[in-house]
RNA sequence: GCACCCAUAGCUCAGCUGGAUAGAGCGCUGCCCUCCGAAGGCAGAGGCCUCAGGUUCGAAUCCUGAUGGGUGCGCCA
């Protein structure tokens, strides 16, 4: 149930009957006529723009149409007054039933309230994390964690037929240095001194994995060459790696459909097959690129390589896919796992990357395009870096000095739930700043807090009507005469309610997340509102002595907003508290 | 040098793909508990939406350019 949606489609039937009656012409576009909650709600409760949009292709004055609209919309029951405002606006103001009949409408459909079926059950792959196997998330990673969680949920709220999927970068030659580590570890582990040196990964985290690989395989592998362990230990290393990898978002509460592996691609044809379908649209060729211009690379020099055509598809130069000893550079797998992606029967692709990967969207967005003919989009959502901070001090993060932050360590500190939302309070092509101190604070400046709070208060109105002998379980509720909500602060929350499956197609629309996030922060403003001007209002109070009745009513507001809360947590993937402490 | 992202109140940020007098939190100045949780609420002050052009009924929003900041730029993924 959309108010919006359904007065939207009112305005519709109102122009279509001016065009029946000659007072519009006919085969005018009504793409762009909105109706939307004005921005003073002074103005109305809603407001449409389609006199002004419609009047230059109608050879008419926004106002003259807006007149003769007026005229059929208030013919409405639903709709109480319509007026002409400004340039061509019209403002209408709705039958304080309609806003009363939301509250049967979400004690209906509970956490399901605000649903859509904008995705018209398409399927669409959201790819993220997709951090490389060699050691376990780092902050960096739980930002793109959690907002590819909370994308995947929404638009599976809105719709979609949602895949979550992780690409195991384990065959590129990042795991051959994860091996060689393991192996130094393990070599440690039979009581050998070993130095670490650059190209390998001093983590104390590998110490346990080469234990355990001396538990296993004893040590058949001490002092043998290379050729004897390498593929044994890659294969045991990124085992161990995706097992850490996998306990981390299970504390951040991700759950993934499909891990994907890059390996698999190899031997088995599949990138070959990829590139042939790129041959064959005439895409790939050897040349040599000009060097890049301003600062040289030391050892630059000219050389031949075989290219893919990405400028044929808005990338500012063609990206090589083999190396010079004929090896596939990254790229190349990457296409047959998108040429996969593709073959899977996805509608639409989305990949969540981190701010460092911005340089490859392009190439990206020109091979998928390329491979599907164009029939099959690419989102690439990028999620700049994330800011720490503790007292109100940068946090540096240093590799070496080992205060290189964890994703275990913010999340152990703070807890899934503050993690996921404060990660989500800003759009993910902006810098977030993860202050430790800041988030813990339980006050009106901290959100996760005052949203939760919201939540509570109703939980604790519930128990207090137990208390007071009120039945108040859902069923009773959705019975409750709810016209007795009728004053003006009712009304607002209600209104407030009203939008919200309007935002969720908005979000996922747009694929933000982050708006959810503020919606429900301006929802729980709303709540603790209503609630305070209780204190001079006693006739506000949601529990009202000797009057069953009306207290359920107003429980019963209550409640339809606890519902929205919890349904919009659930898609940011924060647990709803029925109590704060 | 080139590409992508960002620029809105003193600070941190929203702004519903072009709408009316640009919003919130913090901070600042006041006020509200014999009351369902004051862990809240209300009010006030605070703005040339970085700058300059353009598109149109209408621009913080779209286009062009400039300035400042971030990220990246052929055998690392």
């Amino acid at each position: 149930m959309n108010l919006f949606t359904d007065i939207h489609a009112v305005v519709l039937a109102a122009l279509g009957q001016m065009q029946a009656e000659g007072a519009l012409p006919e085969g005018l576009d009504f793409a762009n006529v909105t109706v939307e909650p004005p921005r003073d709600p002074l103005h109305g409760d809603m407001a449409t723009n389609a006199a002004m949009v419609l009047a230059k292709a109608a050879k008419a004055k926004p106002r003259d149409i807006a007149e003769k609209l007026v005229e059929k919309l208030a013919a409405d029951d639903r709709i109480t007054s319509a007026e002409v405002a400004g340039p061509g606006f019209i403002n209408l103001r709705l039958a304080p039933a309609v806003w009363q009949g939301l509250v049967a409408a979400v004690l209906n459909g509970g956490t399901k309230f605000g649903r859509s079926n904008l995705g018209a059950g398409k399927k669409v792959n959201v790819e993220y994390v997709s951090a490389n196997p060699t050691g376990p998330l780092h902050v960096g990673h739980t930002r793109g964690a959690v907002f590819g969680d909370a994308l995947a949920s929404l638009l599976d709220f809105a719709g979609y037929d949602v895949t979550r999927e992780y690409y195991i970068n384990d065959g590129g030659a990042q795991v051959d240095v994860l091996a060689r580590s393991v192996y130094l570890r393990y070599l440690e582990a039979h009581g050998q001194e070993v130095a670490f040196e650059d190209g390998t990964y001093p983590g104390e985290y590998l110490i346990e994995v080469g234990a355990n690989l001396r538990d296993k395989v004893g040590d058949a592998y001490v002092d043998q060459p290379e050729e004897v362990w390498l593929t044994e230990v890659r294969e045991f290393a990124t085992e161990a790696m995706m097992d850490l990898i996998r306990e981390d978002l299970k504390m951040l509460g991700v759950e993934m459909d499909v891990f994907y592996s890059e390996k698999s691609l190899y031997g088995t044809g599949r990138i070959e097959g990829a590139i042939q379908d790129l041959t064959d649209k005439g895409l790939i060729y050897r040349g040599t690129l000009e060097p890049p211009k301003g600062k040289l690379p030391e050892d630059w020099e000219p050389r031949e390589q075989t290219l893919f055509k990405s400028t044929d598809y808005g990338d500012d130069v063609d990206r090589p896919i083999k190396k010079s000893d004929g090896a596939w550079t990254y790229f190349a797998p990457d296409i047959a796992y998108h040429y996969d992606k593709v073959q899977r029967g996805f509608d639409l692709l989305i990949d969540v990357f981190g701010a460092d990967h911005g340089g490859y969207v392009k190439r990206m967005k020109a091979a998928v395009s390329a491979l599907s003919g164009g029939k099959v989009p690419v989102d690439i959502k990028l999620c700049q870096l994330v800011k720490l901070f503790k007292n109100g001090e940068p946090f540096k993060m240093s590799k070496r000095a080992g205060t290189f932050i964890m994703l275990r360590d913010v999340v152990e500190q703070v807890g899934p739930d503050v993690t996921r939302f404060v990660m989500l309070t800003r759009k993910n092509d902006a810098p977030l700043d993860f202050d430790f101190d800041k988030v813990l604070e339980q006050s009106k400046d901290n959100p996760v807090f005052y949203v939760q709070y919201a939540h509570a208060r109703v939980a604790s109105v519930l128990r207090k009507a137990a208390e007071a002998g009120i039945t108040a379980d859902d069923a009773t509720l959705l019975a409750a005469d709810h016209t007795k909500l009728d004053h003006e602060a009712e009304l607002n929350l209600l209104k407030k309610i009203a939008e919200w499956p309007r935002l969720v197609e908005i979000a996922a629309r747009t694929n933000e997340p982050h708006r959810i996030a503020f919606y429900l922060y301006e929802l729980a403003s709303d709540l603790h509102g209503l609630w305070n001007r209780g204190n001079e209002n006693t006739s506000l109070r949601f529990i009202q002595d000797d009057d069953s009745a009306t207290s359920q009513a107003k429980i019963a507001l209550a409640r339809s907003t606890a519902v929205v809360i919890a349904a919009g947590l659930g898609i940011l993937g924060v647990t709803p508290a029925e109590e704060l402490r």
